[in-house]
DNA sequence: TACTAAATTAGAATTATTCTAAATTAGAAT
DNA sequence: ATTCTAATTTAGAATAATTCTAATTTAGTA
């Protein structure tokens, strides 16, 4: 499983979206998804991309990891922090906040189990559980 | 169990910490505790404050709310939301998140079982174990 | 090749929150 | 009671993350 199988499945999504295949979108998935699961902040992904020698205005990268996170080609984290991440990882998981360093790490879902839960409120329907291990030093 | 143990009980932590007995923050937790279990971001604060007649700035309310926080008077839930919301309910619970409404409602503690985790990564502490239920109409 | 809706962009705007520095106050010391 | 000092409150400025605006560019279709 190379960066490159990651980056081929993630361009395809693209592909299969209604996405339009333009040059910031390909270069921001190329670097996104080029090093296995990562979380990134906007800010993050502006930096990132500008040291591969492109260079994608902040609001297109702000545009695009919303639209990506709408169309299933990535995930958004919002752990006790102040900005929203941005997670490669599409599998479903959950994380590890360290309070100490602001650090999230993933969670293989199989790790965790939850045999109880309550019902679903009235006219309401479950999209997903979240859960967050936090931790510090 | 009324409102009044309620603020009973937040009064007597406030006492018991570090913080001064200023008007401000008796006041600002008659407000919180008054009706039970809820969950306030600061500027529901600030207006709930206004409506008892009383006037204390916005900055105070952040200020008192993360010096409660701290001290153990209240807790701070950052759902996928784009503020943080402070809740009463000082026993450990989770918390249904309905993107539709944007509200945060509470699951007792004893509704949700989590019969597997993985171990904490080296070194670091365990602090607690967060799970949102995310929800939509 | 031309067309049109979607995308990109710079920079302004917005929103939640924190900071600053001056005025006030709680509670201890006298 | 009065004085003192560190903590608190406050208005308004500052900050930081994110979204919006409106003009320009571009992808993909006709």
């Amino acid at each position: 499983m190379t960066g490159n199988s990651h980056i081929q499945k993630a361009l395809e999504m693209l592909e299969n979206s209604p996405l339009k295949l333009t040059s910031q979108r390909v270069s921001l998935i190329k670097t996104l998804f080029k090093e296995g699961n990562q979380h990134f902040s906007a800010e993050d992904v502006y930096n990132k991309v500008k040291n591969t020698g492109v260079r994608i205005s902040l609001a297109t990268i702000y545009n695009c990891l919303n639209q990506f996170t709408t169309h299933g080609i990535l995930k958004m984290v919002k752990a006790s922090s102040d900005k929203v991440y941005f997670d490669t990882n599409l599998k479903s998981h959950h994380h590890f906040f360290c309070k100490t360093s602001s650090e999230l790490t993933d969670i293989d879902a199989k790790k965790v189990r939850i045999s109880k839960l309550p019902k679903i409120p009235q006219g309401k329907r479950l999209n997903s559980i979240e859960v967050i291990v936090n931790i510090s030093d």
